[in-house]
RNA sequence: GGGGGAAUGUCCCGAGCGGCAAAGGGGGCGGACUGUAAAUCCGCUGGCUAUGCCUUCGCAGGUUCGAGUCCUGCUUCCCCCA
């Protein structure tokens, strides 16, 4: 980032303040556009899954500043794009999604951008396009003709991410060479339809998006612009996004609102303030108090990241109630009665359920023998009470309040209820 | 087309004289310590109706009391020559 650059439009303040930005082709260039009220910016997204995860926050937070500071923001969905496949995840045969799955997993993603964006036909209201209307109607000479003969083989050669691949000899698919000149047509016709001039991305695409850039001049479109935002880590080095149970998704019918607050409640102490400029948008006064919390205090800090966090996607009240459990459970020990329960025949717990299945049961551990090992290490509790006995039977001697609380390790609780 | 390598525990990397549920890492999980953090230390890291049974080393056959290990064929990937 240039040192000296100090930003006119609200746009480019916010994002440098915060922390958005990586890269950007012309920071004069965005700021006037952005100040004068005419930056139309697109980020494209994947819909190989049902729902976006952590990983993908930042990128709708930048559209989502965008459009608070009067842009209009353009998500756009990689329909036509997955049905190629990302060959860059190297893993070989990615199985082919159906169409009827790119249209469900659409429809499904678009649920959470309408938490973070306002969509409509107004001047600043978000649209959601989808490549696949462009680029499944391409013709392959047609396509040659008219785009590929602005792509110059050299230059493309040049660029790093395939340049790393040739030094190293790693093979690089015709496929994936020609990814590249899909997402810069992509960039191209979104200027043509919808007159968009700022593409934005994480720091991986940035060689993707300059060639876009570059091919928007070749056909006759005005300067366009390149804005990545930098790679998430966490302090400790790991991606962000993944936890043991697998992504961190971002629709509650692939995780639970409860899971998604504990997951920003139990951000690493260094990264609280950094995380809460990019994940919430309270005001940076605000922020730069809670990050000067320390000690144990920074927990109050952390607190309030997994309510505004959650609060953006799940609405505010389900974020007080998912901080209320955690309260409950975590500060008094109490059985809150919104963890999550999972249902089991009245008659089954009559006759007597081995411990070891019920876990399984529940789904807190995979299998018995992973439940075997737990209580051998202590890793198991039934009512708060420890498990020793591998053979141990549940009853309806064991019901306290109507349910058995089953844990597994300090954070991880459901009750198992009678019906 | 010719020659030479490689594929191992369904997260990854990676050892493996014919007796192997298979070394060692990383990652992950649990425990201790804390603050629901980090760091550190300890334990665990195929499945089951479990003093036993079943399934794993690219795929399919074969040799053998016994195969990840030896043989044959196949698949995929890499390297060298053409």
């Amino acid at each position: 980032m240039s040192a000296s650059f100090v930003p006119k439009s609200d746009f480019l303040s916010v994002l440098m303040e915060r922390g958005y930005i990586h890269q950007c082709s012309d920071f004069e260039g965005v700021d006037a556009k952005a100040k004068a009220g005419e930056l139309i910016a697109y980020i494209g997204f994947d819909c190989t899954a049902s729902s976006l995860h952590v990983g993908s926050l930042v990128q709708i937070m930048m559209l989502r500043w965008l459009q608070k500071t009067g842009g209009k923001p353009v998500p756009l969905m990689g329909g036509g794009t997955t049905r190629v496949g990302d060959p860059s995840g190297k893993d070989e045969s990615r199985r082919m999604l159906s169409l009827d799955d790119i249209e469900a997993n659409k429809t499904s993603i678009k649920q959470v951008f309408s938490k973070f964006l306002t969509f409509g036909e107004g001047r600043t209201d978000a649209v959601m396009p989808d490549n696949a209307e462009w680029l499944t109607a391409l013709n392959y000479i047609d396509f040659l003709r008219d785009v590929g003969r602005h792509f110059s083989v050299n230059r493309m050669l040049s660029m790093d991410s395939v340049k790393m691949r040739l030094e190293r000899d790693q093979e690089l698919s015709f496929i994936e060479f020609n990814y590249m000149c899909l997402q810069a047509y992509d960039f191209a016709e979104l200027y043509r339809r919808y007159g968009c001039l700022l593409q934005m991305g994480g720091s991986d695409q940035w060689g993707n998006i300059v060639t876009g850039i570059d091919l928007g001049r070749r056909m006759g479109a005005p300067q366009l612009y390149a804005l990545t935002s930098p790679l998430l880590t966490t302090a400790s080095g790991a991606k962000m996004g993944k936890t043991a149970a697998g992504a961190v998704w971002l629709n509650a019918d692939m995780l639970p609102v409860y899971d998604y607050w504990q997951y920003w409640r139990n951000t690493e102490d260094a990264d609280v303030g950094r995380f809460l400029k990019l994940f919430t948008d309270l005001p940076m006064d605000e922020i730069r108090r809670l990050e000067a919390l320390a000690g144990a205090e920074i927990n109050e800090a952390k607190k309030i990241l997994a309510t505004e966090a959650t609060a953006m996607l799940h609405g505010r009240e389900q974020a007080m109630a998912a901080s209320e459990t955690a309260r409950k459970t975590f500060e008094e020990g109490e059985l809150a009665t919104s963890l999550p329960t999972v249902e089991i025949a009245a008659g089954e717990l009559a006759d007597g359920i081995g411990v070891l299945n019920a876990f399984v049961k529940v789904g807190l551990v995979p299998s018995t023998g992973e439940a075997r090992r737990q209580v051998k290490s202590g890793g198991l509790r039934v009512n708060d009470a420890v498990v020793s006995d591998e053979r141990a039977q549940l009853t309806n001697a064991d019901l306290t309040g109507g349910v058995i609380k089953l844990s597994f390790g300090k954070k991880k609780h459901i009750l198992l209820a009678p019906r």
